[in-house]
Formats: structure tokens, sequence, C-alpha cells
DNA sequence: TCAAGTATACTTGTATACAAGTATTATAAA
DNA sequence: TTTATAATACTTGTATACAAGTATACTTGA
């Protein structure tokens, strides 16, 4: 099989990345994506040949996916789990926890580096916009949010970033392209919540920052439904991979 | 080098376990007693060799120990960050962070099965102690809490526990040791607060839940350089690992 | 036709080899 | 003695080989 393909992943955030990583970051996308779906058992071997690299690297990309909860590690094979839409309600649980508690720490510190530093990311954004540049605007979107999170200094809470993140990034990914192709205004008001989650901070509002984290996440709750439809449109030149 | 010693992580624990999780438990424990010291860099190779295994198992615990944050991959060899006290209160935010948000999950659920299988699990926990079980005793501790989580299904909140649990376990297994010696007296009150905890579940109140957390936390709360020292006398016939 | 056992084709976990890159040390030139 | 260059001893990431175990398919006997 092994045909040539297009990946997923934005190929220029894997500049310097082994193997392993790239494995992991395009196997994620396209779990994420539908592309691959729930429940389809993924063989080390398999995927291997597919993506032409030897099993060391796809088994570290296999670990790190079960660590994120996308697929289960069995005794034969590894089941994907995926993101239904119960899971990305899950991660915005987790989302909202983590960066409440970051707020309440943000309150009792002196948070003008901060507030300058969102406000050049959301400058950035603004960028990302106006050229239609959908990875690049999720790339700021979610430095964004880790920019904050950074900013308290806790290990543990970081720690819980990291382990969420890189399925958040794919999501938002997604979720993203498909709004600029579909629904482009959609971004003015992705906009004002960001500022808004800034002026939270500036004045250290707490209701306000629950308000903006509320609002952005039923703005960028998009039905999975939607985005594996978006995605077959996205793909439908490419070739899939039945064994 | 590479002589026999003995383990600090309960062998019958690694019934079925392969060499990867053994050499994963093994040094995070040495990593969380201090016996492995804070700063040390770790080389894949000289791990292997005390481990008397090859580098794969190798690489597999030190990515995993990465990702809980005991250590840190650079480029050139693993750095052991290990636990201060900063840490482990970071580590308490994190677990009431996640309890209380199960907790409120837990209010708007039918809680009979989940007291019952907890009340099981105390009294376990009242017989390990009346045998002067550390490793059982906190086996059931670890349990209890996990049993809590469990209930909400709530997978991501459950993953934050599972990246956690390991050195949660570890801290609590190299504390239960020491305070089975040292401070036999400590447990009537532990096997108290968790009382007051299956009581807080039962009549579903709040106020009550955060009370006997942060009197467990209290109490189980051992100073890391205590930890330390009970873990040198603990082993003090054992060889040290200079290359 | 069906049950029990056997062969085969998978699986995982581990060991080992090697290429490419990076520190460290040694050596030679100033 | 100091500095530049070369040799070496390490590092990581990947490929490959193999042992042990497990599911699937294939007999063979009733």
């Amino acid at each position: 099989m092994a045909e040539s393909r297009e990946f997923l992943y934005p190929s220029k955030w894997l500049s310097k990345a082994s193997a392993g990583n790239r494995v992991t970051s395009e196997l994620r996308m396209r779990i994420i994506s539908g592309e691959i779906e729930s429940g389809t058992i993924l063989s080390e071997n398999k995927l291997a040949v597919d993506f032409a690299v030897s099993r060391s690297p796809i088994r570290e990309a296999l670990k790190i996916l079960a660590s994120e909860n996308i697929i289960r590690l069995e005794r034969m094979g590894a089941v994907v789990i995926g993101l239904s839409d119960k899971e990305i309600e899950e991660i915005y649980d987790v989302r909202l926890l983590i960066e409440s508690f970051v707020f309440e720490r943000l309150v009792r510190m002196d948070t003008n580096e901060l507030v300058k530093e969102l406000s050049k990311i959301l400058e950035m954004m603004k960028v990302a916009i106006k050229y239609s540049d959908a990875d690049e605007f999720s790339y700021q979107d979610v430095l964004f949010h880790e920019t904050i999170i950074h900013a308290v200094n806790h290990s543990y809470i970081l720690m819980i970033w990291n382990n969420l993140k890189p399925v958040m990034e794919s999501f938002i990914l997604l979720s993203m392209r498909m709004r600029f192709k579909e629904k482009y205004e959609d971004f003015t008001r992705i906009v004002k919540n960001h500022e808004l989650y800034i002026e939270a901070i500036k004045t250290k509002d707490r209701d306000l920052m629950i308000k903006s984290f509320h609002e952005n996440f039923d703005d960028v709750q998009v039905k999975v439904e939607d985005l594996w439809m978006s995605q077959q449109m996205l793909s439908k030149g490419v070739v899939q991979q039945n064994d």
C-alpha cells in the first residue's frame, strides 16, 4: 500500500522532529479527524509499513497516544478511541478546571508582563486571520492559553497541560481549518473573546474570565460530526488506507 | 558495578510486569526516596548496565518518568528533578482540584455502591494496620482515592489521575513505611479521616469532604527531608551506585 | 457435522547494531 | 601558556533480529 499521501499535521512544525514524533503527530491528527475511525485496531507492524519506518518509532507513538487517551493499548493491537462529543466536553472540563486554578494564582501576582505577552499573541492571531492562515492561527491560539498557564510556574499543572495540549492542538487545528473555509465570520468573535480574557487578567475579574472561557468554548465547540464531514471534503483525493 | 541489591518497589506488585515496568517503578522509587539525588544525570547506557537489561526498557522508563515530571529529558542525559516540598504541595493542589471536581459529580449521582466499596477498602486498610503491612496499607490508600475517581467515569480526569498516580503511590509508600516504624499512632487518625471522607460522600457534604481532604493532606505530608533521612536508615546496608 | 488438538501467522517485549550528532579530551601550533 | 584542530568517547534515534506468548485457521478423529 504505502502510497505517497498528504499529511494532516503541518510539516513545518516538524522541522527537527524525529520519526517517532512525526508518526505521533500525524497519527493523532488522523485519529482526531476521524480518518482513522474509532474502534479500528492498529498494528505496530502494519503502521511501520504504512509510515515506512521501523517498529521503534511506532511503539513510541502508540505509547504517547495511549497516555493521551485517544487509543487504548491491549494485549493484541491498539484500539482507537478517538474524540467523541463526550470527550471534547471532558477536555474542556479539564481546561476550565486548570485555567480557573491558574487564574486564582494570577490574581495574586503582577500580571503586567503576561498581559503584554498575550496582547502580542493576539496581534499575531489577527494577522493569521488576515492572511487566512488556519494553522498559524491555531498555533497562536494554543500558545495564548499555554502562556497563561506557564505564568504561574506550577509544574504539576503544567504536566496536565502538556498531556492535554497535543490533543487540543489537533482538535483546534482541524476545527479552525474548517471554519476558515466555511465560517470566516466566526473569527471576529473569537478575537473579541480573547480580548475579554486579557481584560479579565488585567482587571483580575474572575467572573469575566469564566464568561470569556465559556463563550470561547461554545464558539470553538464544533460537533465531531461536522469535523469529520469537513475532513472528508478536504481529503477527498487521498487514498484510504485499507490493507 | 551492578551488585545484587534490595529493591524499593514491592516486588509482588510486579509479578507479571515487563522489564520496562520494573525499571520504571524502581527508578521512580529511588528518585522519590532521594536515593538518586535531584540534579543527577542519568545515562541510558549506564542504567542498562546497572539494571542488567538492554536500552529498550530503559528508554521506555525514562520517557514515562519524564511525563511524570520527576526527570527532564535533555539533549544529553536525563536530569533528575525528584520531589521537593514544593512539588509535593503541587501534587496535592492537583489532587484537591480533581477530587473536588469529582465530588461535584458525585453529588448528582447515586453513591450507594461507591460507599459500600470504599467501606470495604477501609476495612482492608485497618487489617493492614493491624499486621503492620505498610505496603498493603499504601496500596489500599491509593485504591481508595482511585475508586472515588473511577466512579464518575470521566476519561480525562482519569487521565490526570493515571499520570499522577505512580508518583503519589511511591510517595505514600515511602511515607507509610516510615510512619509504621516511627509514628504508628498516626494511623488511627488516618483511618478517621477516611471515615469522614466516606461520610462526606454519603451525606453529599462538600465542606466535610474538603475538610477531611485537607486533614488527610496535613497528615500525610511528610517533609521530604524526613523521608530521605528515614530512607537512609532503611537502606544503610545498600551499596551506593556511583560509577 | 462437530470437537479437540495442532500448525501457522500474528502479537509484544527485549536485545543488539549502527548511523549521525555532540561533548570531551588530547594533540599540535602559536 | 594559550588556542585551534583533531581524535575519542559518549549521546540519541532508528532498524533489525529474536524469543515467548496468543489468536486464527486448519486439520484429524469421532
